[in-house]
DNA sequence: CAGTGGTCTAGACCACACC
DNA sequence: GTGTGGTCTAGACCACTGT
């Protein structure tokens, strides 16, 4: 066995801790000094050990005030693991949804595979939005049944993965999301108004535990004419988001030298 | 005027020395601990500055050997700044590179708003991808026209970007790239060899040196059959990549569970 | 003001690569 | 073995936040 290097360890039972509920979700963690006691270490390695925990995403250091165990309300800002409409506000523009539909313990036999379990039954929620009335993105959401109150509870004014995060105590901390291009069929044409052949991004994603249980999946619809992808890559630093603008005026060559939209890329 | 913390001083300095020469591609800079008596800081603080430069790309740090001036040779399999074609290798895919068309000194107005420059005229190299013999990307590269013989000097069997690193001596050290859905025109589905009216990413991205110039504009054809985009978030990381396939057993919700897909997207 | 995180020191010692 | 980067110490001091 390798040679456990000491501010991983410490990092690792931190993790446990959390993961057993020693340090619950939003509650503050001992100081790093007192860390340092606690582990009989210098600061400088309990930082250490908190820093790959903020890399990880679960936990939110803020100077002169303390550390969290991360809690959406803390991170939602810095952390990218977020619905679009997150993204949406960012970009200050006014997205609205609208409920298309709430399915209750439908058969789905195909998720099994994307749960990893042996149940056969989801919840569904089926969310359109629109950017000025106009309908921009399709988005088609699952959950295990046994967390269908989530859905239940789900209004348009809140983001389903605070939602669920808040109702559920699971924390999540990986994303990983399949995005392909398409020609959007006749269901999707219809809910988003598109008569004519469109081109679109088709993306699914899954949200994974801190327990590495898959909790969510989702996948969207994002048609070409409303939405682009940004990506910058500088060093280790990899970013991409979606951006969506009402149609025309989405010069990709012109995009390159708007300063606005790369800034949060960095 | 803010405070100037010691470290990013550092790092500062170092990154003038490497822009005006002092430091040389591929050459090893001073050892950590020459370093901090250089600069009278302490070991922690000058690997402070260091770790800032690695992250962006613009060193790679070696352990038990050196510390070097980022040259393409040497973090060629960490960084992601990089071409189609070390992709594919990584996927242990054997795709082969045919070269379509080489033209010179083309007049292509659109490009000064990318290249940001007064020229017109321009030098592109157009290339097709091919799996197995089956053409599954179109990619077409535009550089300036002073650097015109990086193109005709290209041959397949190597990196675009390592060619014109090493010829022109300039670093790469910020792409940024935007991709949309599209449908395929009938240029590319003739190139490619597609019948039918097919889905495809259509991806342009630029290359920006230290220096803060773009010297390098892409633009690719990712057709739907062949091509997803897999991505990856877990906290502050986030990494994506094009993933090559020959088509069908392209099952995105199977792809959830392919370890060896997520492995180096961690 | 007190309490928190952020920087910095001046080393020691360990792990790894190369000869 | 020599030289490199990586970890770790046991603090001091600075910067930020909230009372």
């Amino acid at each position: 066995m390798g040679k456990q290097l000491r501010y991983l360890e410490i990092a690792q039972i931190i993790k446990e801790r959390i993961k057993n509920g020693t340090f619950a979700r939003g509650e503050s963690l001992p100081s790093q000094k007192e860390l340092s006691e606690i582990f009989e270490t210098s600061i400088m390695t309990a930082r250490q050990a908190l820093a790959i925990l903020e890399g990880e995403g679960i936990i939110t250091v803020v100077h002169g005030v303390g550390t969290f165990v991360a809690a959406p309300a803390l991170h939602s800002d810095t952390i990218s693991l977020q619905g679009f409409q997150n993204e949406m506000d960012r970009q200050k523009l006014k997205i609205h949804t609208t409920i298309v539909e709430k399915k209750y313990g439908a058969v789905k036999a195909e998720l099994n595979r994307v749960f990893r379990n042996e149940q056969s039954e989801f919840s569904c929620l089926v969310r359109l939005r629109t950017l000025e009335g106009l309908p921009v993105i399709l988005q088609r959401s699952w959950v295990s049944f046994e967390n269908q109150s989530v859905i239940e509870e789900y209004t348009a004014d809140k983001s389903l993965y605070q939602l669920f995060t808040e109702r559920t105590n699971i924390m999540i901390t990986l994303g990983r999301e399949i995005v392909s291009p398409i020609i959007l069929g006749d269901e999707e044409l219809g809910l988003l108004n598109i008569t004519e052949p469109c081109p679109a991004f088709h993306s699914r994603r899954i949200s994974i535990s801190l327990d590495d249980k898959v909790v969510l999946y989702d996948e969207a619809f994002l048609p070409g004419p409303y939405v682009m992808m940004a990506s910058s890559k500088h060093g280790r630093n990899n970013k991409f988001k979606y951006i969506i603008k009402k149609d025309g005026a989405m010069d990709p060559l012109e995009s390159f030298n708007d300063p606005q939209l790369w800034e949060d890329l960095k």
